[in-house]
DNA sequence: GATGAATGAGGTTTCATTCAT
DNA sequence: AATGAATGAAACCTCATTCAT
């Protein structure tokens, strides 16, 4: 198995910074249309308008390029999650996480194929989750959710309730983003998705 | 994007059925063990005590040896969840959910690892869920499931519903046997699955 | 290079002859609509609707496949050659001369594909071409149709004048059976070769 | 059957030039060493003393080699029956027949072998005569001659006369070459096939 | 004799990576 | 730093041939 491959380094100039990002952008875009066989490194070089020498300038083997598209996802995942946390006037417990919901769905409508060659095909690598600090960050702010809405809620350990609500959370929105099934509307996915989750928050169901 | 491949042809004779299942075997554990990029016909023959010709013999390409393994494992999960909705004893809803949970836990139990491949790497293929016989035999034995219970589901759509239950379950099952965070119990694992299920099918949590 | 194979046996009892006559035929038709490497021995086997086995029974390899049609192809059109010379009543040697040119346009008129393989790829093998039994009859009929006609004959060698003959005319009937220019008509061709080959043997052209 | 292939790009840069004409160089000697059925893109490589990855940079499969090098071969051969055409002091119809198949005969003793290849069995791709363009400019140059001398020939359909001669041409100088029967002496040889093309498009033989 | 499943050497092609310019 | 031609290991797959039944 190979263990998580890092990029070579974390660029400071500009000029450096605009090639990663635009090297990552043909990543997703590559990736998104051809899936992660289909992806190689000359083609996402070509694609980025960038020589394949300039590429592995700036990332040490193709691996690489996934993991950090991978991080820059988590990264605005988190942005998204945070900034409707913070920022949505409901303060209800159901408010927020149909707030967070909708966001997301909001966030994974743009390259819907990518994220699921992101999301699925990535477990391919020997990532533990727990490396991943823009998935601890996203973790945390779930936790921190949860937190301040104990008294309403079922569950007694909130890292477990964090753990499910993520996994839920992150399966239905990919599933209704990427493989919605035709007969269903999507204000009726949503509205599915934030009742499993409050269900699941919330629910005493037969306990 | 490639289309579903098929197995070259149903075999009949024993002889045929026997070479199949040997191949598919050392599929499932090559895949297992190295992920789908590093699974290759040549190992797979090697691992089966077999030529590669054979392999081809059965099976028209690579892709299609991890589609017959996904029917195949499709097929043992319809198995466990009608055996268990048959045979359990709970009349109770949150009972047969229970038991089919524990079902599925206890069968991806075996080659975890394997099951991590083949739900997360295979949505690759551009295989319609719809198209895999197995799995809609799945849906529509969880879909009567609900029926049987509908006076106490929260949920109207049960189509929808079933399509949700279906997701959550796969997600939090895959996850609990492979990527279980280290400080969760298994039986709160279990626990935890459960609720979730029971909370959306029968929680008005906030609705 | 390879040296000529030769069929492993001359087979004598009925059913072999039968089993052979199947198998080129099988032979026949493949190359013609696969050419020579798209040919191989399980189609050809499958074709005759006979084992591979059973083709090995009788043909030590695939190459001796190719060499026995050739056989059977030299074989038939010295029929055909010898036949009209004998019958025709024409006793000029540009009446006889026709009618050869007319018999072998018939004769390739049936599988005009096979033909284009048989006579353009065969030479692929080391095969000398004094080697082919058939191939020598001919040359000797044509010989012996040129000796008859001595007085009238431009060329003194008439060693070197049935060979130049033979591989005027051969190319010229294939081309006019394979790749004929869609503007020229079949009874301008079939004029043009006979002018041709007339022209060579009595032509005092120029000199 | 196979569309004719093309090269992957037409090289412009003199490395390229280079690096393709040594590619083809090395496909010409081992194609004529081996036949096209032991001809394999490693074995030219290895010859070409470059990386089979380089040839698959300028060759997008191995039958575009085989089609750059009858390309090549047909551009040899026009140029050679261009210039002799251009510059031979023979004004009369036969000086100059005589100058191109002598011409003819010198090109082909270079590498004997390959012209087999390239010509018997080349056919074998279904690359249609007439889009070859330096095939057409064969013809095209050809058909000038006969124009030019137009009122010495027998044949009234110059098209028609044009494609006899060029394929008896062909015929005889490959034959001539490649399996000259060991009782004929090359300048025998030489002067029959000019008799062949003379008597044909001087001859009035029995019409 | 006939069968056809099994074999496996070997061919074609791809693509991650390097390195001279 | 950037380029992109060159590399070659390694993957996929075919098919001539064998041999147990």
């Amino acid at each position: 198995m190979k263990s998580l491959p890092q990029p070579r380094k974390a660029p400071r100039q500009a000029r450096s910074q605009q090639m990663v990002e635009v090297i990552l952008e043909a990543t997703a875009r590559v990736l998104g249309e051809r899936g992660y066989a289909g992806t190689n490194t000359n083609v996402v070089a070509e694609r980025a308008g960038v020589s394949v020498g300039s590429l592995y300038q700036y990332f040490p083997n193709k691996d690489s390029l996934i993991t950090a598209l991978h991080e820059r996802h988590a990264a605005q995942m988190y942005a998204a999650i945070d900034e409707v946390l913070a920022t949505s006037r409901a303060r209800s417990l159901r408010g927020r996480v149909q707030a967070m919901v909708r966001a997301l769905l909001v966030a994974h409508a743009v390259y819907p194929e990518l994220h699921r060659v992101l999301e699925k095909e990535f477990p391919f690598f020997d990532a533990p989750r727990e490396e991943s600090a823009a998935d601890y960050d996203i973790f945390r702010r779930v936790r921190q959710l949860l937190d301040e809405h104990r008294p309403e809620l079922a569950p007694r350990n909130l890292d477990l309730a964090t753990w499910v609500v993520l996994q839920i959370m992150e399966t239905l929105v990919h599933a209704a983003v990427i493989e919605p099934p035709a007969q269903f509307e999507p204000a009726a996915l949503e509205a599915s998705i934030v009742d499993a989750l409050m269900g699941y928050l919330c629910g005493q169901a037969g306990r």
